[in-house]
DNA sequence: TCATTATATACCCATATGGGAATATGTCAA
DNA sequence: TTGACATATTCCCATATGGGTATATAATGA
């Protein structure tokens, strides 16, 4: 088997830079695509080819109106990253680095 | 350009969710390849590979012990990932889905 | 030295990638 | 209908992937 594709879970469309800048620049606005195309000054079909990966994975919803589409994060795909990677969280602190220090001095003392 | 390599960085090398796994299954506690194995229940050099990749990214650190290498999690390296996906979590309340259809049946009713 | 244990590496292959350029599709307005 | 605008799709290619199997390296103990 090969790598998965980027369009089979947010995992894979957010490990590309640019389509994490996608997500960025739109925030909560509902953007156009030429929108899009003017804030990030990217070509076009550039936009258009990292929006569909993230359409694939509904990172984005899409809305058509006349012939714009407009594009809006679905901040709900991104809650399973929050969730898988917060649990590491609370090994962050410092204190906690010395705490697992003292616990093997402990354990050493022990035997 | 092809797609960045896993050993890029933290984020692509997690978009496997293979390696996410040995992330969970580390936690905060020092393992032996072989307790990995057992633990996983994969195939050695799967489990070695694997492992590789998370060294490259340095969401691992190795300590060799005699004929053992042992793996800790560097928490430090996930650190990134919650601090992009952080921002978007004052979006997921049901609160402000609500707050955003208000304010869009305003906009409406100044026209 | 030799056998054993612990781990890493090499080899194979089908598959998707992202960028660039060109082109297609779709929708409006006159 | 025709042209202009907005967006998507197609074609190209070098490159890395993850799994499986086999083998190499490294360290230990007898």
């Amino acid at each position: 088997m090969a790598r998965r594709p980027t369009t089979h879970d947010p995992f894979n469309a957010v490990a590309e830079p640019k389509r994490r800048m996608i997500l960025e620049v739109m925030g909560s606005t509902e953007r156009s695509v030429n929108e899009l195309v003017v804030l990030l000054d990217w070509p076009q079909p550039m936009v258009s080819k990292h929006l569909g990966v993230l359409k694939k994975v509904e990172l984005v919803k899409e809305h058509r109106q006349g012939r714009q589409r407009l594009y809006r994060v679905n901040m709900e795909k991104l809650k399973p990253i929050h969730e898988w990677v917060t649990p590491f969280e609370k090994y962050w602190s410092e204190s906690y680095e010395r705490l697992d220090e003292v616990l093997e001095i402990l354990k050493k003392k022990e035997k």
